[in-house]
DNA sequence: TATTGTTATACTCTATAACTATA
DNA sequence: TATAGTTATAGAGTATAACAATA
């Protein structure tokens, strides 16, 4: 019972831990995105779109988002000229989208700029720590792969 | 030499795991944030008049957000009666924002909803492993506890 | 003069509903 | 009929600039 109680109360602690460092982490994107002009989502989508090209509703299934969402984001992005968009040749109603060669170095920049940003938090850290620490994160990241988010209801 | 290298690998493989949590996260907040119909922005407030009482500068500094994108956020919220404005006795020019009756009840609510919707992710991890967890992540939160978020420049 | 907050304005982000084109 | 995507619409979230009130 006793034990019970404080395993609820360092999860509930573990909880918190993770909340305050997800809101660490967007707060960094925010900003290194911002000095790009860059939303957290059009982040994303170019984060997404690094290593594979996706159709509108696999990308909008990724972020969680609605496909008419996705239209004006992926349209602003082209308009930039950072993502482009292709008729699948297999299936007319398919549009592919995937970051062009601007996209994709600007990419590398904002990756270069996160790991400056976060220098001074992780610095802190030793190896042995940051590998201990991807370790315990594992099961949490499972979870997160696993259902690909869906849009909320309402507003 | 090797050994640098290393280091700098698993900062790399902890970075990109704090930025999936991060985003697994924040996806499981605008979830059930959407359910409520309270934006993560409206959640964030709310969560940090819990147990205070901001004017707006410090709230907007608090965010990392413009005070006239403040006035917008504590105005809706102020509408449907989560929080609640008062003028500073002391000062003529300063506004106190407050959390309502009905403001902390509905965070509570979110709060056990959080707790609900990550249990089968923390689930997984032993008491031993989460107390662990806390530990290691204790100097990154305390990196992002220094300074006060300043809205993104332009955009 | 400087600080606090609000308002006007202009975009981006977002979902819903209605639509077009393809299957 | 069902699926993929776009467009029209409405509202929230955001910053900049201009403003009013107070210090």
């Amino acid at each position: 019972m006793t034990v019970e109680v404080q395993a609820d109360e360092v999860l509930e602690t573990l909880e918190e831990a993770l909340v305050r460092s997800a809101y660490y982490v967007m707060g960094v994107l925010t900003r290194i995105g911002g000095e790009h002009d860059l939303s957290l989502s059009q982040l994303r989508v170019l984060g997404i779109l690094r290593d594979r090209r996706l159709r509108m509703t696999d990308l909008a299934a990724h972020l969680g988002l609605d496909k008419s969402t996705m239209s004006g984001l992926v349209e602003r992005a082209e308009r930039r000229g950072l993502l482009a968009r292709d008729k699948n040749p297999e299936d007319g109603r398919v549009v592919d989208v995937f970051a062009t060669q601007a996209g994709h170095e600007l990419m590398e920049r904002m990756h270069v700029a996160l790991r400056r940003e976060m220098a001074s938090a992780l610095g802190r850290i030793t190896p042995e720590a940051a590998r201990e620490l991807v370790r315990l994160l594992a099961p949490i990241l499972e979870e997160a792969g696993k259902g690909i988010a869906r849009p909320a209801r309402g507003r």
